[in-house]
DNA sequence: ATATTGCATAAGTAAAACTTATGTGAGGCA
DNA sequence: TGCCTCACATAAGTTTTACTTATGCAATAT
């Protein structure tokens, strides 16, 4: 004897449970046309309606609300047994390759929350420093990728975008007058990170100054170093905002200059087309940008207050 | 949480119930490799073997043995509430389209047995009389065709061959002599089916006689009235084994020659292309090819006997 | 009246499931 | 011992299912 494909049944039941098809879906990580096909099959293959459809509501008939009891029982009673039996079951892995400085100013502090809300999913961050093509990327899923312009990759989308701005200790200018134009920051130390030599020069450029030579100060290897040293005072570095404002916000570091003194860089998400399976990093992918968007608002929210 | 794919735990049920991937593929409909691919999936997933692949022979770990036990449980809870809330679910209907001497003579005393077999298949009977083309096929998934020659289709399988014989009443030899060869029975009535007419001209030229002309006693239009006609002692008709064997064995019809005065016909089932699932279509085709062999067989030990 | 919300539907794409063909190793049998 | 067979494994290709994107539609809130 034929029975429904259980798979619809799990569907059926977040449906049920939510009493809507949209927020279902969004449990099920997967399209609300997905959940509502999914339904129909199964109404048509139990040849009843489960689902009264209002206006912009749902409800379940006298049968639906029985067999989605039913439905609820059998399917929580194995997936209690199949945690209890196999508790620590491998992990599904997805590797982002990202910039160290992503990775340990953006991402790190969310990672906990990452972990909560997909404690099935092993996410593994790798760097990848100056290396947007990818060319040595080994099998990672996911890459956050910096651009200027436009990605050519069509299916990458964009994350978030920075703002690039001079920043420094504010002990700095205890001794010394805080710059007034562009060009009176080459009185100071300037911090350069290498691999990210072009945005002091892309920085004076904007601001008129096109034969700057930098580094003027001495250069560092990684972001987490240049925030270090600008800390203890050692002179001012190209930061990118949001990841730095935490340091903004405690006062540890302050702006140089504030807009329109500004170079804006873009990050993006894309996947790696080898891959075989998105299912699952398509999962961290929307996370991915949740976060960036979420972020954004909460970035917008502040300014305009 | 991500869970076991569903699905794949009902393919788990059965290959731990019957502790064997080639016995589960059968239960399931599906082949072995299927399986066999499915239990591999479900042990990487879960990160545990549940099978011990012995020589020749399965046997459950223990985490098997408890894993499956709870799976049983869960998946017969199911099904029982899924039956006992829809009783009487839509069926799965599937059509098949022959002539109404096979639906008649060869299908129907079987048809209890299919029903017993798979009681969520409605198997539809359309007889389709002289159209070996389907041109007028109104969507039936399946066909049997009878062809002498092999068939056009590669997809045709060979059903079984029927052996075209003249038969009669036992009492129209009464007072009359037996036919002692082919050309004997053009003194009797000979029974003419409408669309098999070609079946005379073919025997007879078989044993040497071009030029008979039949109908040279009368005609019906089915097999079912030239056997009524026959049996009533109207006539010699040509008949087809297996068809008519039970006439034959309860003595109320005789064959009038025995081989090699015999034609043969063969019956192919096919799928017609523009149907778009196979699957369920595929379940009644294996199970009429079964029949088939089946009955060849027990034929076969009965005549070596 | 217009925008918005939530489900339905269609068409196209991605992924999963399945099949066929073939491999492999152990056990039975000559 | 060597050969054959049985039952499962594996690979590659195909079919079927699942899902997504895009769009429609009706009802409600603004």
């Amino acid at each position: 004897m034929r029975r429904p494909r259980l798979n619809i049944l799990r569907t059926y039941e977040a449906a049920g449970r939510r009493l809507s098809f949209s927020l279902a879906a969004a449990e099920l990580n997967i399209s609300q046309a997905a959940v509502s096909q999914q339904i129909r099959q199964l109404e048509a293959y139990l040849g009843t309606q489960l689902f009264v459809r209002h206006h912009r509501r749902l409800s379940l008939t006298n049968t639906g609300q029985t067999y989605l009891h039913a439905v609820h029982e059998a399917l929580d009673r194995l997936d209690t047994i199949t945690d209890q039996l196999f508790p620590n079951r491998p992990h599904q892995v997805v590797t982002l390759r990202c910039t160290s400085s992503i990775a340990a100013l953006w991402l790190a502090p969310h990672m906990g929350v990452f972990r909560k809300q997909h404690p099935d999913i092993d996410l593994r961050i790798r760097t990848l420093e100056h290396d947007p093509g990818g060319a040595n990327s080994s099998g990672a899923e996911l890459e956050i990728i910096i651009l200027n312009e436009e990605p050519a990759d069509p299916h990458a989308r964009k994350l978030l975008t920075t703002t690039i701005t001079p920043v420094c200790s504010p002990r700095i200018f205890a001794e010394r007058p805080h710059p007034a134009a562009p060009a009176d920051i080459l009185a100071f130390d300037l911090i350069d990170i290498v691999g990210y030599d072009d945005d002091w020069h892309r920085w004076f450029r904007r601001h008129g100054l096109d034969k700057v030579a930098v580094p003027r100060g001495f250069s560092v290897d990684s972001s987490l170093l240049a925030i270090e040293a600008t800390q203890r005072g050692d002179g001012i570095m190209l930061a990118r905002r949001p990841f730095v404002d935490r340091f903004l916000q405690s006062g540890e570091l302050v702006e140089v200059f504030r807009a329109p003194f500004h170079l804006h860089a873009t990050y993006y998400l894309r996947h790696r087309l080898e891959t075989k399976s998105r299912r699952l990093s398509k999962t961290v992918a929307d996370w991915l940008i949740d976060l960036a968007v979420g972020e954004a608002a909460a970035e917008n929210r502040l300014s305009v207050q």
